[in-house]
RNA sequence: GGUCCUGUAGCUCAGUCGGAUAGAGCACGAGAUUCCUAAUCUCGGGGUCACAGGUUCGAAUCCUGUCAGGAUCACCA
């Protein structure tokens, strides 16, 4: 159960009841009224804005609303006092046994504690990583995949019914570019001497197994094809062992992807989506024969200014109309995105989420558009942007560029550091700050490291576990044992810190969901890391506070389920961020 | 020049739908280990929430403008 979910449930209950007696308007609207916790602990368990949202539409004094709810509360069962303080807070404290039914309600919970219902019945499709399949994933990469990862956890944790997808971008310049380094590579590997790779390929040695996979499955026989020909088969092999490769990085990133969707597919299935899309947007009158304005700085003799297929993106706030066709009769990228987002739409989901990197922010307009137009402003589509990844070396730049082949290869990091220190560190983070990626600290592997906190406080709460099993034989430490135990005896002021702080979780975890800001978790799981080092830590001084109490079996008994309960909120929160939570730290 | 993101302690960053006296880590200073793991804990100093207006009971938070930093403005992907 939600804490605060139910003391909002009293309050409205409270406000009808005084709407029913006159005290307050009928047809009040009740909108924005919230229940929190107050920062001050003196300020009581809970605290509502009530009285000072509705004081202006009641046409009331605030502390007389107060007052007035106050005394509507006041007999309830569930509060030991309600009190009006400051402007027209209402400050409530709470019977011991609301939080009592919190610790109980984690127990039976286990890993589902936090879930909600915000998007039940909901589907949600994440997009996100969509990484070219030119070259291994490299450290740039790796904020997408894991914020795409975590919101997609986030968001199944409140209930929707998520699809996470990579589009594979397999077709354009791009990728026949990549077929003709594949076969300078596939040359070199029947013993050509090839010199250098010309510039505009790549030049990366992760190119050379391609070309020897090339030279083992076709023998010299590439070599008498024409160029169509052969760049047919050396850009399949390539985009097919390149995509390998990146499930690879993934994969030992722990990310998942449920769809690998193909942008070749798109212009070569059974037919031909883009032609379709284009067709959908020209009935609603979007698409025309027309110029675009020249760029700003952009290089002249580059720039041919002709009359082309144009879609009206300005409808929709583009701040101009893209072109959907090259010169040379193909497709442009723009245009195969249209098919692919229209192909999404018709797939029905109720929610669509496209992650993309603060370079491709130029590019949402235009997206947006396309979705709007192919909806007709119906659809849900959201683009959350991860800033990008500035990645040091002992607070030194690193600069890369994947077509130089200078590049931090993801799966380096994740192999020198493991998955856990990245995808914490990223989530450490909100998704559209800029982001110091400093390999010497994350390699450190010091106490600096968030990570290790929070895996720490896990590992600590089972080895109480394993420590009082040898020493209290005799003790109970079944599941129904502590379920069933006295939370009466937890009186300590640091043990009620704790449930009252693991109540907090499930709000986070929905906020984390509504707001689309998987970095909360992190934070709210440091904290209550340090909430249980701090009290594990009283124990030191003063004996009587240790979850162990020897000659105290049904102390210990509640203890024990209190420290059961942290070690699930944790580990619920780490399965959330897609992290490990360890049973010890050795 | 247009658009988007950012600006909070010396540094790195949180800050709930606008809520009461703005927080944490690092760094700096002083302490704790016959103890359930010291990968831990306790205490301390440290702030014009970039700046100027506005909205209201109340603004770090919302609006407008200015300044500073980053991203982006293609028939690329």
């Amino acid at each position: 159960m939600n804490v605060f979910k139910h003391v909002e449930t009293k309050i409205s209950a409270a406000l009808e009841a005084l709407k029913t007696d006159d005290v307050l308007p009928n047809g009040l609207n009740v909108q924005g009224v919230e229940v929190q916790e107050p920062r001050d602990p003196a300020h009581g368990d809970v605290a509502s804005n009530a009285a000072m949202v509705l004081a202006k539409r009641a046409g009331m004094k605030p502390r007389d609303i107060a007052t007035a709810l106050a005394g509507q509360l006041a007999d309830d069962e569930d509060f030991v006092t309600v009190d009006v303080a400051g402007p027209g807070f209402l400050n409530i404290r709470l019977k011991d046994s609301l939080w009592q039914d919190v610790l109980s309600n984690i127990l039976a919970d286990g890993d589902t504690y936090g879930d909600s219902d915000l998007g039940s019945g909901m589907s949600a499709h994440v997009e996100f990583v969509s990484a070219n399949p030119t070259g291994p994933m490299h450290i740039g990469h790796c904020r997408g995949a894991v914020f795409g990862d975590a919101l997609a956890n986030v968001l199944q944790k409140a209930g929707y019914d998520v699809t996470r997808e990579y589009y594979i971008n397999d077709a354009g310049a791009q990728v026949d570019k990549l077929g003709q380094t594949a076969y300078l590579r596939y040359r070199e590997a029947l013993g050509e001497d090839i010199s250098a790779i010309p510039e505009g390929l790549y030049p990366g040695d992760y190119m050379m197994p391609v070309g020897e996979a090339l030279a083992a499955s076709h023998g010299d026989m590439l070599m008498n094809e024409t160029k169509d020909e052969y760049l047919a088969i050396t850009r399949k092999v390539a985009i097919e062992m390149l995509m390998a490769s990146i499930k690879e990085d993934l994969g030992a990133l722990r990310v998942k992807h449920d769809v690998f969707f193909s942008e070749w597919s798109l212009i070569h299935g059974q037919t031909d989506q883009v032609a379709e899309s284009i067709e959908k947007l020209k009935a609603h009158g979007l698409i025309y024969q027309g110029r675009i304005p020249k760029p700003i700085d952009h290089d002249e003799g580059e720039w041919e200014d002709r009359e082309q297929t144009l879609f009206k993106s300005t409808d929709y706030g583009d701040d101009m109309d893209r072109a959907l066709m090259k010169s040379d009769g193909s497709y442009t990228y723009f245009a195969n995105d249209v098919a692919y987002h229209y192909n999404k739409l018709e797939r029905g989901f109720d929610h669509y989420f496209n992650v993309l990197g603060a370079d491709h922010v130029g590019y949402i307009p235009r997206l947006k558009a396309a979705v709007s137009a192919l909806s007709d402003g119906k659809a849900s589509f959201e683009t959350p942007v991860t800033q990008l990844v500035k990645v040091l070396r002992d607070g030194v730049p690193v600069t890369m560029s994947k077509r130089a082949g200078t590049f931090v290869a993801l799966r380096d990091v994740v192999d020198e550091v493991g998955a856990d220190p990245v995808r914490f560190m990223m989530l450490m983070r909100k998704h559209d700050s800029a982001l110091d990626f400093d390999l010497s600290k994350v390699v450190e592997q010091s106490k600096e490291n968030p990570v290790f906190y929070v895996q720490y406080a896990h590992a600590r709460a089972c080895s109480v576990f394993r420590m009082i099993a040898e020493r209290m034989l005799e003790l109970d430490i079944s599941e129904a044992a502590l379920a069933n135990a006295d939370f009466d005896l937890l009186s300590d002021d640091g043990e009620r810190e704790l449930i009252k702080f693991m109540a907090r979780y499930p709000r986070i975890a929905e906020s984390a969901a509504r707001e689309r800001e998987p970095h909360r978790i992190p934070f709210y799981l440091y904290d209550l890391a340090g909430l249980f080092h701090a009290h594990y830590a009283r124990g030191n001084d003063s004996p009587h506070l240790r979850f162990s109490q020897e000659d105290q079996p049904a102390l210990t008994q509640a203890r024990l389920a209190l420290v059961q309960a942290v070690k699930l909120v944790i580990s619920s929160g780490l399965n959330v961020l897609g992290v490990l939570a360890p049973d010890e730290m050795r």
